[in-house]
DNA sequence: GATGAATGAGGCTTCATTCAT
DNA sequence: GATGAATGAAGCCTCATTCAT
């Protein structure tokens, strides 16, 4: 028997191509992304067939990632607002706890190095959140609209939201109520 | 195209740039964007000393001439909302008629390679539109925070909603208005 | 390929290598032979030191496989021309009957890194066919030459003579007698 | 007007990958040719699009050399024999003149990174040289069959002959004399 | 001033080989 | 003994930048 492929290794990986990327953007070296992780250069290429999988495994790591840090918690049964609050407060938190995560999901976002296959994937397991979102249109001023265009605000205004708290860490609590209030106001009926 | 005249130059390898990053990324190739703007490989470089630095300039210029779009025409006596309105239309329609122009931004917008300075220097100019941003967080909701939060919350909500237009160009106008409008409930007084 | 009984690992790691070979060259990796022999990666390097000596016995193994071919129901007593015949006949069918061998073959004896000892070694056993050519050139027109010569004048009209057969295969034989008749045209006494 | 690509500087590489790939088969490195001709290891890829591209061209030029050599001083109007003699002669010595010029066109012959339509290319202007070899075949023993095949013939016993030149240089004569009349006893009329 | 030929550093990827299991 | 995970050297190729013309 060969010595078992350490799932540790994967993960190693992932997360130092997170730290790398987060820093260097998506031109960042696979070399370096294998030297953070400890690992050989040739190594990175056992687990990954080139930087294209990579990267659309890190993207769908971070989403689960995301949607773990989202789900978990989720307060199914509460008023419509609280629901929305904590989708908010949980993804803020996410990003927040985790700025290398949330930079380079950024990046990944734009990139169309990922396959557009495995953001739909992405987007499956948000049922509590869709739902909610759903709600929220359909109560909301923006009733005419798919959920999908509330669910991109919420999270460009979540995006500079974090900026902001980033920014001036003092006002950190203030920007993510405000922000949230905002959101609120814009999505919510009168 | 054809090779443009002496002076036109700089221009011309900016327009070029312009557009083969909005296709390419940021990893489009100096030899590219001369061959695009009809111009020798070497001749990009007697304009630019490197390549941060036409990223620098193309930073600034896209700025430019996104802020003469927003400014010309704007209706400095204008009610609040009215002033508000301009200033989301000319932006979203700079960034319609124009999506390389967009795309380029946006990537130049995330990339580190874009000077704090520069970036700095791209806020000026934008007076009657600063004045008016002032204004909507001193008599809206968010009147405790900096309006550059105000600012920025404007353009990232209308950059959701230029994806949303681009995506379903025959509801392109239905995502416009409510757009702004979801912008407005969120920073003007209930 | 199922995993082969242990003590043919050798034998099927030659196999898949006379193939893998054939459609890939000489470049072909060893983890590609180890993969079509189904066998580790690993497993290989238990059985050949490195990769120029698996090249130098599949060498070995190819050329005794040819030998056989060519030396069994040899006619040793026939007349002169029928031994000839069948030396050219079994040759042929040797090469037409397993193309992969041929044309791993035809690499090897190209390659450089076959060792000119396996070469040699590989002449060896030929014996009632070197007899035979010794006698061809004895009484042929090319009495003053090394037999080697016209041994390998054979060989190399022989694969010209296959390729054309391969070539195209309604004609196939065809170009195998017109092949020989050339050989003895051009070795037999007038 | 920037520097003028030296045709010097092809060629220098066309040489140089010659010598390289004659000693070290067609896996010789790029880099290995860059060296060998003096070259920067970017320089070849400026004069050819990737290594393919080297090869394929490089088997053009052999081709034309070996053209050029059998063409020139080709006696139209002489007995067929002769001609069949001119064409023998000037094929040997082109391939003992320059050694590595003949490895290498061996290689690439054998090789399937030469395109078919660079192959068949390479097969025009050897006109005086088909017409002849359409005679031999008419008037000779194989006239059932295509010249190609008598063409392929006269090559490879031709190469067959120069490795017995080059192996005993001081029969070297004698080989290439038996050589030819190997072939002409082979091809034509009784 | 304009050009594009020249280049080496650096990027991605493959691969023969080693060795822990 | 068998395996395949691990690896770094080496291969091909790209590219920002320099500089001869």
């Amino acid at each position: 028997m060969a010595r078992p492929k350490t799932g540790d290794k994967r993960s190693a990986i992932l997360q130092a191509a997170t730290v790398t990327i987060a820093s260097n953007g998506l031109g960042a070296s696979t070399a370096s992304i294998a030297k953070a992780a400890g690992v050989g250069e040739g190594s990175l290429f056992r687990y990954f067939a080139d930087k294209d999988e990579l990267l659309n495994e890190l993207y769908r790591e971070l989403k689960n990632n995301m949607r773990h840090a989202m789900t978990s918690g989720f307060p199914a049964e509460a008023a419509l607002k609280v629901r929305a609050r904590h989708i908010w407060d949980s993804y803020v938190s996410w990003g927040m706890d985790s700025p290398d995560k949330r930079k380079t999901m950024a990046q990944l976002s734009v990139s169309d190095r990922v396959l557009e296959r495995i953001r739909q994937e992405g987007q499956a397991g948000f049922d509590g959140i869709s739902a909610t979102m759903q709600q929220i249109v359909d109560r909301g001023k923006l009733c005419a609209l798919p959920p999908r265009f509330v669910n991109d605000l919420l999270l460009s205004m979540a995006e500079t939201t974090m900026a902001a708290m980033a920014n001036e860490p003092r006002k950190a609590e203030r920007y993510r109520a405000a922000g949230f209030e905002a959101f609120w106001s814009a999505a919510a009926k009168k």
